[in-house]
DNA sequence: GGGCCATGTCATCAGTTGGTGACTTCTAGG
DNA sequence: CCTAGAAGTCACCAACTGATGACATGGCCC
């Protein structure tokens, strides 16, 4: 074995982009610090300003590949809210699956980030939500829908499942299964 | 005028506390720092440690004399989603009146000050809203209400006015009305 | 008026952060 | 085998943050 990392770019560059969006959805830009992100990749700290020119570049290049909302647009129209809402009230925070959610909600408030987020969830959210809608009033819609995705959202990230038991969470995803739909397929 | 500030504790302390409720809504808890409240304040940052403890101990001061849900519990309860909704989709974004909403949105991230948030939002918000609304299902439909309040909330930080023209921000409002009226009203 | 405590000021600390440049080491190509 | 450059390591910087303790000063009570 050799001592220090292998010499691979191109894993090394990988491995950075997977420890900082783990570390940017569980924590958010502000209390990321570069040092942890190499720490978590095996990397020394200083490749990450080698290789993306600093902390901030490094966060657009993590929400450029982070999934996006392609998933929920797949499969079956009418199970879109049911889909949606189960994964928002009940699954436990399985956090690949929105990880963009989370690290959008963790990171708005950070100046920053906040111009890369507007960027990124317009073009890797709002638009294809939008397109996928159709109709006149899309952008209404995807607003709406955006609306009850981020708040439920944020609501379990303060929250977590203290205030509510396994019953009234079921009752919840089916409320918001309904809004949801609603929106879909509905003109607002 | 004396030279340096009045010797007044009691007004100091105000001035800070008025001083911290705007920048952390404004900023959030992380990007506020002791110096920038105090200056705000027109007083020296040492006083923050002296009269509150600490930065974190004058964030749940702030929260707990931020304005609350109250004023929207008050007036006719069949217009309570066409208020809330045109306060979040229309009205400019007059702070004050939903700096709470501000404040947990920008700094909830932060892990210093969640705790806090938790604790407050689920005793200025949550509980009043829970028992303004009545019911056996009064908590989940709380927490709906919260969903689409703060996903609001948060779209319009995030985007501000960039995506929607009037036209179909007035849409937007009326279908929020809709939705908001029919947690309000119903059992979900 | 004089002493004393509350109030305000200041210098400074210790920790953390993102970033940089010089250095070492590995490997590919000749 | 040997060199050149890529890849990785390391020490360190400058800026900023929250906090603290020593000090100055104003105002109130006796």
């Amino acid at each position: 074995m050799t001592p220090g990392r292998a010499r691979n770019a191109a894993a090394t560059r990988t491995a950075i982009l997977e420890a900082a969006r783990k570390r940017f959805a569980h924590e958010g830009y502000d209390q990321t610090g570069v040092r942890e992100i190499a720490s978590d990749a095996g990397v020394d700290a200083a490749l990450i300003s080698r290789y993306f020119g600093g902390k901030e570049e490094l966060f657009s290049e993590v929400l450029s590949c982070a999934p996006n909302i392609a998933e929920f647009l797949d499969g079956d129209r009418d199970s879109f809210g049911e889909r949606v809402a189960q994964m928002l009230a009940v699954e436990p925070m399985r956090e690949e699956k929105f990880e963009l959610f989370l690290i959008m909600l963790r990171s708005a408030s950070s100046p920053k980030a906040a111009e890369a987020i507007r960027r990124h969830s317009h073009d890797a959210f709002y638009q294809p939500l939008e397109t996928w809608l159709g109709g006149d009033d899309a952008a209404v819609r995807a607003r709406l829908l955006s609306c009850v995705m981020m708040g439920a959202t944020m609501n379990r990230v303060i929250y977590e499942d203290y205030l509510l038991d396994g019953q009234q969470r079921q009752e919840l995803c089916e409320a918001l299964a309904r809004t949801l739909d609603n929106y879909v397929s509905g003109p607002v």
